[in-house]
DNA sequence: TTCGCCATGTAATGTGTTACATGATTGT
DNA sequence: ACAATCATGTAACACATTACATGGCGAA
């Protein structure tokens, strides 16, 4: 929980019931298909907070069995769409980025140097995959020039600028840039040492 | 704890010391100086991940006063630099990205289409802000073209791709592209519903 | 009848931040 | 005397994944 009530699940199961009611199973394909490269969230979290969110009145299940198979279906209430649309106009504040890449890059000069371009190479193949996984759910998705479009585009665009950026980074390191002067190892520190 | 029986604070921590002993309290100024931006760490990891690597034999903390201020410095042990250079030549496996600015986007047919502009507008004057923080630190520190370096400049020329981007696509907002056929909401979703 | 999918859920574990408590040293 | 910084540490909470358990349905 932070500020405004909802935690990180609470955002994206209210806003995927905001265009249709969902079960719990289809609200975790939907992040799969999805959210999952900037908002990810797994059944430990999406079921608990189904029930929480129920229990605070925001949405609200119906039964709804497929044959004998159970099934709870959900929709926003009144006060879940109001919710969802408070949280929507406040200022986006979270953003995280994790790269293991990244931190293996940074002590290189440290540990090991002359591995500093295929950590880079590798990382760029990776996001070029990525990219290129992106590009095929593009392709077999309608054209659209909507906002839920839009972040699919950044996903392509980003990775790409990631591919590119760790392969040229390769090439430098390959052509020996890096290894002409080496200073102290930990003047790799931002900010240098005090 | 995962396959190589590294933890990610562990990973940074061992990194760290790889260049030089330090103490708990200067690993943390340390990484909030450097790494904080693609892989973070809080006094809450820190201090008893360094009591589990020293039980592992990983490190060794030496006493280390300050007047009557007491104080322990940890360097790595052999073994403790082995487990780093395992760490280092595996590929690199963790990569995440969160952002709660491409959530809002991604639901903002649903909710409230012309916000999207909106939203685009501020991640990007984030990004432009994060960016120019970077390139300040990048002025005060010594010029260098080391690997650690180079996770500088990324973090520079991705704040830059970023504010790039998402400024680009709040001028298309706002030029109504996004509004003109809104089939059903959910079209929206990566790969279509199905 | 077996496999894959639909469907719900929990337990164990791991990861991570915030806030607090304690106390010394240094500089103003 | 006070504030800032050095220094260590824990408790409470939040967030998140994995693996498992259960069982029905539909198709090969």
């Amino acid at each position: 929980m932070n500020d405004h009530g909802l935690s990180a699940t609470a955002k994206v199961i209210l806003g995927l019931l905001g265009s249709r009611p969902r079960s719990g199973y289809e609200i975790k394909a939907a992040v799969d298909r999805s959210t999952r490269y900037f908002w990810a969230a797994s059944y430990g979290q999406i079921y608990p907070e189904l029930r929480r969110l129920a229990e605070a009145g925001l949405i609200e299940g119906t039964d709804a069995p497929t044959g004998g198979r159970r099934r709870t279906v959900y929709e926003l209430t009144n006060a879940g769409r109001h919710a969802l649309g408070e949280w929507h106009r406040e200022p986006p504040e979270r953003f995280d980025y994790r790269d293991e890449a990244m931190l293996k890059l940074f002590f290189a000069t440290a540990v090991e140097p002359a591995g500093a371009a295929g950590i880079a190479r590798q990382r760029a193949e990776m996001a070029a995959e990525t990219a290129e996984e992106l590009r095929a759910v593009e392709a077999e998705s309608p054209g659209s020039d909507q906002p839920g479009y839009a972040v699919l585009r950044f996903g392509i665009d980003f990775n790409e600028f990631v591919a590119d950026w760790f392969e040229r980074q390769a090439l430098a390191f390959e052509e020996g840039v890096p290894l002409r002067k080496l200073p102290r190892p930990e003047a790799a520190e931002i900010e240098g040492e005090r």
